[in-house]
DNA sequence: CTCGCTGTCTACCAAGTGGTAGACACTGTA
DNA sequence: TACAGTGTCTACCACTTGGTAGACAGCGAG
């Protein structure tokens, strides 16, 4: 009965996407427990009501993002349309069934269009492996069955034993452009698409090359 | 007279190596001028003495590693000799002047032979960038003018309106390098000697193809 | 009404931070 | 010897940090 009518996130919750935003553009170090509060116009205490460090925040933080990765990345995989070939008129020769190509696409343009939506998800990933253990340690253990669960999503079951690498090394290669980006502007580079565009192109390539080592032809993959 | 035999690198010199060395792999703000002042024996205010700030110290570590970088860099270009083709036994078919080719594979090279004998001088730029102003803007101009040296080194001067944005876009590309190696350690995989050459051939290629647009052929860049 | 529980608050603390003030030792010069 | 300059030190300060202790308000159940 008592369902309020837009269902508020929790204080908890709150703290937890104020805690990702700030350590993502800030830092960890450089985030004070008190400057997140202040955020949220609550007091530290109350932070350190629903979590009892600054270092298991750190952590929770971690999960919670890498959560919210996983779920992007998988319904982007789940969610992907087989790609039109050539053209707006053709009809669709192979139906709706998208072919491993066009999952690892969606997947990747997810992840891309992720830079300029969401892009603390990313560096806070960047932020935690700069800052080692513990948050490092676990967000290795967070990600681990993520890239198991990325593998169903992708329809590829347990019969690509080096999958999983595959998949952590894209990861790795998305953190690395997003620091590559940045530096960009940082030394006074223009935002340039075009080099958008290759990145994104690159990594679809090396993604197939490893997962499908026999090709020659990378342009077209047919179907199996 | 009083020369010493082996002239010690001066306080300044030893603070600022010990500033790099901290800020790159504990960050700035988690590194206390205390903790520097203690690796070198000395007591904090001795930093102060010749650092009025740990901000002021920062920017002149930034000068002090791009100088480095510089350095390295320039040397590299300069001192590059022209490959040979194919085997080993193969007289030189082209005598002892590098090509563009060659010079930039031996910068690149000595570029990436750093991110093992010296990670802290590309860790140490993406700390900066992270950080943001002033760090980043004094890295961004310290950097300006070693494009043009660079460009210099390369033997080519400014014939090539472009060039130093595609220097700078190299750079970048290359701290984005090292931060995807560090993000694939710390997500478990294992050290990969064939990811390595293919970045770096990678790296090579799009250079060649950003400065010499006419080209189609990249396997062999022809005398001139 | 009262009790216990939950969530947020105020008040405080010990430790660590960057930075200042000034004493002290060592040098070369007059 | 006296002196000025340089480099390093001890002593201290104002401030911020993560974290603790405990008061207090709201609330549903008995």
């Amino acid at each position: 009965m008592a369902v309020p009518v837009v269902d508020q996130p929790s204080t908890r919750d709150r703290i937890l996407t104020a805690a990702l935003d700030a350590f993502a553009d800030r830092g960890v170090e450089a985030t004070s427990l008190d400057a997140v509060a202040a955020e949220l116009g609550i007091r530290k205490q109350t932070i350190l009501y629903w979590f009892p460090s600054k270092e298991q925040l750190l952590l929770d933080v971690v999960d919670h993002a890498v959560d919210e990765l996983g779920r992007i990345v998988s319904d982007a995989a789940r969610s992907a349309r087989s790609r039109t070939r050539s053209g707006s008129g053709a009809a669709d020769e192979s139906p709706h069934v998208p072919t491993l190509a066009d999952r690892l696409t969606a997947v990747v343009d997810a992840t891309f269009r992720l830079g300029t939506t969401r892009p603390q998800l990313l560096a806070v990933l960047r932020e935690v492996t700069r800052l080692g253990p513990p948050g490092s340690t676990r967000l290795a253990s967070a990600v681990e069955p993520l890239a198991g669960e990325a593998a169903e999503a992708l329809g590829r079951p347990a019969d690509q034993p080096r999958l999983k690498e595959i998949l952590l090394a894209a990861s790795a290669r998305v953190v690395g452009l997003a620091t590559e980006a940045e530096v960009r502007t940082d030394l006074g580079l223009a935002p340039d698409l075009a080099w958008l565009r290759r990145s994104r192109q690159d990594l679809i390539k090396s993604l197939l090359d490893s997962l499908l080592p026999g090709l020659n032809d990378l342009t077209r993959v047919s179907k199996h």
